[in-house]
DNA sequence: GATGAATGAGGGTTCATTCAT
DNA sequence: GATGAATGAACCCTCATTCAT
């Protein structure tokens, strides 16, 4: 009877490990060595569970964008009307920044790089899928407002990138210093004159 | 003292080297011999005008960061209402993108992610102060049209903010992958929505 | 002891998966998570039979040169005639290669190198003197013929070296590739032109 | 003006260097380090010059291979009498054993049994190729002496195969202990009692 | 006894940096 | 000043071996 592990659980841990010391350090400077002391297992062991650095990067790449799209879906779910979901999406994205993962968010550039680097590979996370897959959620609130007569009619795909651009972009250049700006309050107001300048007059 | 300008020169020459090579391989891949091949100099002399790799990295931001003030600047002081200034900002924006340094510009990614995670390191790039001298432009521009009566007087470093972080973030979102949606027009949406949000009614 | 003849089993069982592992992959590249699952054990089960990797490659060899020692004692002690004997151990060598056991055969190049690198190594097997005792039990049979005047009375100990030799080298020189020429055929005509020139005029 | 430097000079120091801890250590517990220290250089230097261990080991093997030849065909060549020529080949085999390259050959199995696993990787050395020239050589020989009339018309090919056979067979018997016989003594004798069942009564 | 999860020493390889020419 | 050969620190990954269950 050999020892009973839960492999799934060890796994999320090591990457929650991995999280925390990239975020921290960088794709670069982080050494398996690292990971393993974060975790608290020998370097070997982090090799039971993953076949490489990079595997366990991109692990990271999905197992915490999983998180955020849990957040994200919870909160959205339970509204009704398409607009208040548009400020419920936008409102959230701030909220997850005063959860426990804020720091780990400081990771979230070096995926971009390293996904815009390796568009081809197919190992890697597929970047423009996801933004895809936000882009849909978010146009497909659009044409409700726009069906409802809510808002203008623009390109809801163009409308949607502008957005999703909009959150991405306040979150990063914040994230540079914290201290420039009030990021809920950046939030809201993005959300405010961008709704604004949406609705019908 | 031709001797300085020569120098100077050639430190140039290495700089758009390897710029050019950090595009397209990013920080980690990209190795001194690289960079020395693609200046079609020996890999010694390249020591012989910058002390590391680092530096390199560091200051091809700054050369790159220099190019782009240039053309912005150039654009802007065209101008003298101060909503035209805020518009060519944004089109200049894409207009950047048209020139030959569109495919720079996946590095600058990279600029970002190591700039956020050295924030401290004197002698890395502040990506902090950079970022605060576009929203300084910004908030003077968008102060002029307060003052002008032409928009609403929300709290210009907030709005800055928001301009600022949307023209970065639709960008990076396109660079992901630009079949998605069409750079140019979102950026004209962009000013349109926005300052049609902004507009006094 | 039920139980004795038990644990031989299980070793002998590892020690042909062990054989079927080697065969295929080499020493080198042989893991002991290979064997093990090549017998369908565990592997800190076959730790229980053995103490390292290199005694079970040792005790293959063992395992293995027994087996061919059977059979060719097998066939040997049929015979009478000393003359035929000798003619019986060059067949019986090629009659093995029809066995199950021809492409284990790949690894005894394998045991040559390592015995001839460890010579003085106690643990490991003795290569000289496992050709000592092939060279003794075919002196003993030429010893026999010439008493008998049935062929010259050369160096029975050069001369058993020389045929130890050719059936070795021959076989070796096959398995490179064995469509190169027919291993039966090269033995048979091995027998007749060697016993043709060790035969009295 | 850089360093000049006899690049293939230096790589055939690597590869004596090599040649000398391969013997003695075999490939495995060859260390590049060793190699390294062996041509007094440092570790790094190593791959200026090759591009891996495997390649380092293919590559002694030619080199040494291409020595060998060198001294065979010398040797050969000077002769005109077909016989006489085999003869040599015999005895030439024998007396490169006398030379420095001595102790060379105790990696010579482990060519061997890298070679028969590795059949298809194009990458390592063709040792049934190589066999198969030595066979070739020997055969035309052969088949020169049947035209004179001196020897048997047996199968050359297959005779080839036994001649070329026995000679690496005795050697290796030889090494892994050279007391036990006389290799000089054993190769004359081999020529002589072969020669004689091969000739015409 | 059987197991396989855990381990860490060990070694191949990379590459920024140095320095003799 | 320019060069590129030389270097060795650093790090990823492998896998024989251990040991708790």
């Amino acid at each position: 009877m050999p020892k009973q592990i839960d492999k799934q659980k060890k796994k999320d841990r090591i990457l929650e490990a991995a999280i925390r010391v990239f975020s921290k350090n960088g794709l670069k400077s982080t050494k398996i060595a690292d990971i393993a002391a974060a975790a608290e297992i020998g370097k070997g062991t982090v090799y039971e569970y993953f076949n490489s650095k990079d595997e366990i990067f991109n692990a990271t790449f999905f197992y915490f964008m999983e998180k955020v799209a849990d957040i994200l879906n919870q909160r959205v779910k339970q509204l009704e009307d398409p607009l208040e979901k548009l400020m419920a999406f936008f409102s959230t994205w701030s909220n997850i920044m005063d959860t426990e993962y804020l720091h780990y968010f400081e990771i979230v550039l070096e995926y971009w790089a390293e996904g815009i680097r390796s568009k081809e590979d197919p190992q890697s996370f597929d970047l423009a899928q996801l933004f895809a897959g936000y882009r849909q959620t978010i146009m497909e609130l659009l044409q409700e407002c726009i069906d409802k007569g809510e808002i203008m009619a623009y390109d809801t795909n163009i409308t949607a990138s502008i957005l999703l651009g909009a959150l991405d972009g306040i979150f990063l250049q914040w994230i540079t210093d914290p201290s420039a700006f009030d990021l809920k309050r950046a939030n809201e107001l993005l959300g405010k004159i961008f709704i604004g300048g949406l609705k019908k007059e």
